[in-house]
DNA sequence: GTCTATACGTCGATAGAC
DNA sequence: GTCTATCGACGTATAGAC
């Protein structure tokens, strides 16, 4: 991976900036943009404020490296459920149900509340690109379920995709209105309830409702 | 309704106090609760310093009794699509559909992303409230057009109505990380199209979909 | 590269005049 | 009730020593 002919633009990155970096990760995830002060950043990062400046132009630039490297992640762990082995419904459900700290919210989701990153082009276009990517590759898979035969024909997959990813964001919302992780899950159950009803019977695993069990 | 037995507890508000917490509620919605500072509220409503410590004991005061009103609004529209005339399907598609500003978010969804507002109980409580009552509220909308045999007798009315409600959430999300409502738009279609398999065949209004055109 | 010192504005709240 | 003056703390950025 670290390959000697990438050697001139894969040198090996200064531990200062990578602790900023990560320490912003964390620190916007929890307070978000406009709750997040430099002074905060180094503090926890234990570095000083020089540093930054050296490394960064300032606040916004080190918080658009940090939202990059989040939203990359996120697309990793979203795709290792997507591309897993499975029918359409299960690859999609696979990503609905995989396990999240519900209550600390979308670290990418959240971004999107705050005036001063979705006014920045530099700042939103992360968020852009990522909710994009994912609405794409679910519909992908929808997709894909029809042309197997898995799914019903009447089925949109750019809507639906749409759909299962507001759902996700919307169950952050709710579930941090409440305080409690119960409207998440009701949200997921409904939403693969809906889905469920498309899948053609026959193929793949086991999906019936309670309506249908013996 | 401004009887004159309720005069005592009914007292004309004064113009002030009313000034600040509908500037409040503005202020909140573009900016949110850390995004907004006293001196903006006072300099847009046009107000002094002293007013605002007269009537509030400080900004979260101030901002309680904004995030209340406007807790208390969303109630009022919400409850006019869902008391409409017609099946449980047109009430949650005129819930779904209804007239939003899509990019400027949900003012209430938007206080759950903040910090402070969340861990503060006070400040939380009309946001669980109200996420609270519309989940229910869809969910006796559901389970009423189950028992009048228009729903699907599988159909989980407490999950779907979390589905719905965060189907909204999560769209304004989704709407503002792309600056533009296209997936605002995808996503309600698409959980129109589920919620429209759920409908028992020849029950209310036309609902078929795309596949079903002839 | 990293640090501290400093600048200058704004934040949220209080004091006290009118 | 409403205003202005003022407070101490914190926000973001720069300067310049090491």
């Amino acid at each position: 991976m670290y390959g000697a002919i990438m050697s001139s633009t894969r040198k090996p990155p200064p531990a200062t900036r990578e602790r900023l970096v990560s320490t912003t990760q964390e620190l916007l995830w929890e307070r978000g943009y406009v709750g997040t002060s430099p002074r905060a950043i180094l503090d926890r990062a234990g570095v000083g404020q020089g540093s930054m400046y050296h490394h960064f132009t300032g606040k916004s630039d080190l918080a658009q490296a940090a939202i990059r490297r989040t939203a990359e992640d996120m697309k990793e762990s979203a795709e290792e459920c997507l591309s897993a082995p499975g029918t359409a419904y299960d690859r999609v459900a696979a990503y609905l149900t995989r396990e999240r700290q519900v209550l600390r919210g979308c670290p990418i989701g959240r971004m999107t509340q705050d005036r001063d990153v979705v006014q920045d082009p530099e700042l939103r276009r992360p968020l852009d690109e990522m909710f994009g990517w994912l609405r794409g590759r679910i519909a992908e898979v929808l997709a894909e379920g029809q042309r197997r035969g898995e799914l019903a024909d009447g089925l949109d997959p750019v809507a639906v995709a749409a759909t299962v990813a507001a759902v996700v964001q919307g169950g952050y919302v709710l579930a941090r209105a409440a305080d409690d992780t119960a409207p998440f899950d009701a949200a997921v159950r409904g939403a693969l309830s809906l889905l469920a009803a498309q899948v053609t019977p026959g193929t793949g695993s086991d999906h019936t409702g309670p309506g249908d069990r013996r």
